[in-house]
DNA sequence: ACCCGTATAGTCGAAACCGACTATAGGAGG
DNA sequence: CCTCCTATAGTCGGTTTCGACTATACGGGT
């Protein structure tokens, strides 16, 4: 039932809402607020984009102009301010990002489908790099997360930083694992060879030739 | 040096690619065959999408039309194969997605960023769907896993289901915890008050209001 | 012999997204 | 006091992405 559609995907949105919760302000420092605060890992924040979704959550009534400043002859800050509806909706909003896991298609994963096509050497090589560049990632982040919390911060504040060093790690490990995996041979790696002037995989010890579909064509 | 801007950013491209390498095709069947290997839970495979793309490609060069069939009054099939050029950077597409970790923006690191507007009951139940959820998601795929290999179809060629079971399963355990920590109260749970108007959040025991950034305006 | 649901193959316009650009203000350095 | 660099605030147009739509073929039931 609550699955209507939503006027905004825009997951910027969600960002501005959240700001706006807490007091009025202008679509540029919403985006600087969100750098100060490193948000800006969570969230794209884009300029164009911004303007755009802010003009959106107005149409559909989420937020509303609350006044229009003008400092000298520099360009007039329109100030946005949430409704009561606007409110409600992030809570909704929120909450369903929560409950409801979503298909999304990382750049690994499509990647990691198509391994095979690297080779065993290349894939091996390049799945060390990653895991070797994870971990200065990891090390980066939990700097700024020691960092952070060493300025009182509560760790609520911050626990989404929590959450992308728990999945970072979990990808470096598994990068390791598979990289550790095709070398001692315990992933077998099926022939790829050309036949007919087309690739075609060879499994050694299986059948001969891998066809994962009738043929459908003359 | 290796990093000039690639001319398709879509990753869907990449699938092209890939499907190209074994024989040419056209654009539907591309479609119809990611979906048979279950590769549509790694490419978002919209047919809208997938025209412009190989055009794209086309233009690039790095694929080029190989012939033009018709069978009956059925608009006619414009079939792609993929050139010299194509097959290079495909290989070197790959190489660097695999190598590269990537800044994204997953939906749940967003609606964590502000799980402390939930408040602990909802952030609670909410986590406890998520964590059950993925639990159904993680048992369908792994059935789906059992089967595919079942046929014979080799590890190698199924790799991703692993990678995607392994961050799920990441996921949930994570999204376990924290429930587990708001409620024993290991993860403090500022106060969200509403003052002079608008919302702050009061840290017991620690300063009285948390304020991230220096007051900027009049 | 005819009707209809599904499979085949692709087009097209609208929305979303983003990067490059405009223009003013303020402050540091020579 | 003039110049230049950065911060402030936002606009605009091109590209990407996508979903809804078109149109034919085919097979099975009645």
């Amino acid at each position: 039932m609550s699955t209507r559609k939503r006027p905004v995907s825009n997951l910027l949105g969600l960002a501005v809402l959240g700001l706006l919760l807490e007091r009025p302000m202008h679509p540029y420092e919403m985006a600087t607020t969100l750098r100060e605060r490193n948000k800006d890992t969570s969230f794209k924040v884009k300029t164009g984009s911004l303007y755009d979704v802010v003009e959106s959550l107005v149409r559909a009534g989420w937020i509303a102009e609350h006044s229009t400043e003008r400092a000298g002859r520099r360009p007039e800050r329109r100030v946005y301010a949430h409704t009561e509806l606007g409110r409600k909706e992030f809570m909704s909003w929120l909450d369903e990002l929560v409950r409801t896991p979503a298909r999304e298609y990382p750049r690994f994963l499509a990647a990691v489908s198509y391994l095979g096509a690297l080779g065993p050497e290349r894939a091996v090589r390049a799945l060390r790099e990653r895991t070797a560049r994870l971990n200065e990632e990891i090390d980066q982040a939990r700097q700024t997360q020691a960092e952070v919390l060493r300025h009182q911060t509560p760790r609520l504040f911050v626990i989404e930083l929590e959450y992308a060093l728990t999945m970072a790690e979990a990808e470096r490990d598994w990068a390791g694992r598979i990289a550790d995996e095709i070398q001692d041979g315990t992933l077998a790696w099926p022939e790829l060879t050309t036949r007919q002037g087309r690739q075609v995989w060879t499994d050694q010890g299986g059948r001969e030739e891998h066809e994962e579909h009738e043929g459908r064509q003359a």
